[in-house]
DNA sequence: CAGAATCCCTACGGATACTG
DNA sequence: CAGTATCCGTAGGGATTCTG
C-alpha cells in the first residue's frame, strides 16, 4: 500500500467529531430514534451540535433521516443499510481502545510505583 | 456495550492528527526511519508538526524513539512492539475507507447522471 | 541534524436566543 | 418538536526563525 492510496483518513473523517461515535453507538444499540430521544440519551450535547453531526453522517450515507410531515414535527434517525458496514470498524476500534486504556493504566501505575521509591 | 464504556474515542484519539496515519504507514512499511527520512517521505509536513505528532505517538507507546548521542544528532523512530497491535485497526479502517470512497464516487456519478437529464 | 520558539489564522465546538 | 442563527473562545495546524 502506498501513501497516496492510504484511505485510513477517509474512515477517520467519518468518525471524527466529538459526538459521532456516541451517536452511532446509540443508533446501533437502540435502533431508530427521534431527534429528541437522541438528545435525551446525550444530555450534554447541544441541539446545534446534534443537528450538525447528524447532518454530516447523513451526508456520508451512514444514517437515514425520515421526516414525518406533521405538527409538531417528527424526525427519525437510523443506521442505513450501508452504514451497517461500519459495525466491524467500530467494533475493532472499541476493542483496541479498551486494551489501550488498560495498557496506559498499567504504565501509569508502574511509573507511580517507581516514583514512590 | 453501554455508552460509558465505549472506547472508540480512545482509538480515535491516537489516530487523529492530520499526519498520524501517514506517519504510521511509513513506519509500518519502511520500518525504522530517521527524523530527516520521515521529513523527506512527507515533504508537505512542517518540522514542527512532524515533531509534535511523533511525540504524541511516543507518549501513547505506539512508537519508539531512539536517540544516538552524536554530532550531528541522529534520532530513529519505529513502531513499538505494542504499537504493532494497531495494524489490524489500520487495516480495517483502510479497507472500509477504500470501499467508502467508491461508494461516494458512485453516488456522485448517479447524481450527475440525473442532473444531466 | 533534529529540534524549540514564536506568531498567526481558521475551524471546531459551546452558549444562547429565535422559529415554523 | 426539530431545528436555525449568531456570537465567541479555544485548540489544531501552518509559516518562519533560531539553536546545540
Amino acid at each position: 500500500m502506498n501513501p497516496e492510496r492510504c484511505k485510513v483518513d477517509e474512515a477517520l473523517g467519518i468518525l471524527v467529531g466529538k459526538w459521532k461515535p456516541i451517536i452511532l453507538l446509540h443508533l446501533f444499540n437502540e435502533g431508530t430514534q427521534r431527534f429528541s430521544e437522541l438528545k435525551r440519551l446525550m444530555p450534554d450535547i447541544t441541539q446545534k451540535m446534534l443537528t450538525k453531526q447528524l447532518r454530516e453522517l447523513e451526508e456520508e450515507d451512514i444514517i437515514d433521516r425520515v421526516i414525518y410531515p406533521q405538527i409538531p414535527p417528527k424526525v427519525e434517525y437510523s443506521i442505513s443499510e450501508y452504514g451497517k458496514s461500519l459495525q466491524p470498524v467500530l467494533d475493532i476500534m472499541h476493542e483496541w481502545g479498551t486494551a489501550h486504556t488498560n495498557h496506559m493504566q498499567k504504565k501509569r501505575n508502574s511509573q507511580n510505583a517507581s516514583n514512590a521509591l
